[in-house]
RNA sequence: GCCGAGGUAGCUCAGUGGUAGAGCGCGGCCCUGAAAAGGCCGGCGUGGGGGGUCCGAUUCCCUCCCUCGGCA
């Protein structure tokens, strides 16, 4: 008999948060956070974390597992994750994902090679030769190497190409041969994924009204000390960092810096959707401005039965 | 009221006597160690209204309306 793994998702602002502890509450579930940036201590407000409240209603993992000034990645989030699914089943508790970073559940669902490819140095040199050179210097040399992976990524896409030479530079094989190996939750668990979806003006909203939100709450303070600290590359791109850290220096005002946060939400929550939207596997929850977090998490209920 | 500048995409604006572009926005998509990142694709338009010249006007001319500066 298979133990059960729920997963509950959504683009920001969609309110996952408290459904999700509703859920737990009626399944008897653990919340193990899919999300890349709640990792992060000191990243209260900025990254909107479940109120202390609900954390002590039902218990929360990965969140606030490391500094900010430390790098974080799907690799090390994979397998934080598969610790954490042990220790809930050992319980006897369902894990329940909750969170919007796309990519974080498929590595989670699907898999990811484990081989060890990754080298700072290396990448950073072959950025200089990138910045040098042009990016499609760098494509040329990874299209002879491995063709196979040249076809999926665009010769503008410094990021992969420089990723997939850093693999090769440091193991000799192609990033190609190592992406075939996967090994994912879905063969070893029975794995449900619903992802909450409401109408995008509403979303957008939602999203609007949030930021207000956590402005009251003390944003500004908040990453005026995070921005004291060398945050890592990861911590660094938190929507509201470099939009206040624009405000801070004079570049525009404050609600220059509000526009920028709301229009980066957006299109951070239009990709979500994008990611959501191609994998089959999802059951679509829509939801409405009215309805209570209790009662959507009741219908999500219904539906695991 | 007079003088000047201007009315072109949701916004800011470019350009041309052969029915229009750019950036941003917006929409769609891609994604295997930065993923709240990075990349790709799409013009979404009654060219302020009306009239005239011309084979043909968004472009030239007239007129009206509107906006912004300056003078009254």
């Amino acid at each position: 008999m298979k133990d059960k793994i729920i997963f509950l998702v959504g683009p920001t602002a969609v309110g996952k948060t408290e459904i999700a502890v509703s859920l737990a509450r009626k399944i008897n579930a653990e919340i193990i956070s899919c999300d890349s940036m709640q990792v992060y201590k000191k990243m209260d407000i900025i990254t909107s974390k479940p109120a202390r409240a609900l954390r002590k209603l039902i218990p929360h993992h990965l969140i606030d597992v490391l500094s900010p000034i430390r790098e974080y990645n799907v690799s090390r989030y994979r397998k934080d994750a598969l610790k954490k699914i042990k220790a809930v089943l050992k319980k006897g508790k369902v894990p329940l994902f909750v969170g919007g970073t796309g990519l974080y559940m498929s590595i989670l669902i699907d898999g990811i090679f484990e081989a060890k490819t990754e080298n700072p140095s290396i990448r950073k040199k072959l950025y200089k030769v990138a910045e040098d050179n042009g990016s499609a210097y760098l494509y040329n040399r990874l299209a002879r190497l491995d063709s196979e992976v040249a076809l999926k990524i665009h010769p503008n896409d410094t990021r992969r190409i420089v990723r997939a030479l850093e693999v090769y530079e440091t193991t000799g094989k192609p990033i190609s041969q190592f992406q075939k190996q996967r090994k994912g939750l879905i063969d070893k668990y029975v794995v449900s994924i619903f992802c909450l979806h409401m109408e995008r003006d509403k979303l957008n909203q939602r999203i609007h009204r949030r930021l207000e939100q956590m402005f009251r709450q003390g944003l500004i303070e908040e990453v005026r000390s995070l921005l004291k600290l060398k945050l890592s590359k990861t911590a660094h791109c938190a929507i509201g960092i470099k939009e206040l850290k624009g405000f801070f220096c004079g570049a525009y005002d404050l609600e220059n810096a509000k526009k920028l946060m709301r229009r980066n939400t957006q299109l951070y929550a239009k990709r979500q959707l994008t990611w959501f939207r191609k994998d089959k596997r999802i059951n679509w929850v829509e939801i409405n401005e009215k309805e209570k977090p209790k009662e959507i998490a009741m219908r999500i209920w219904k539906k695991l039965c």
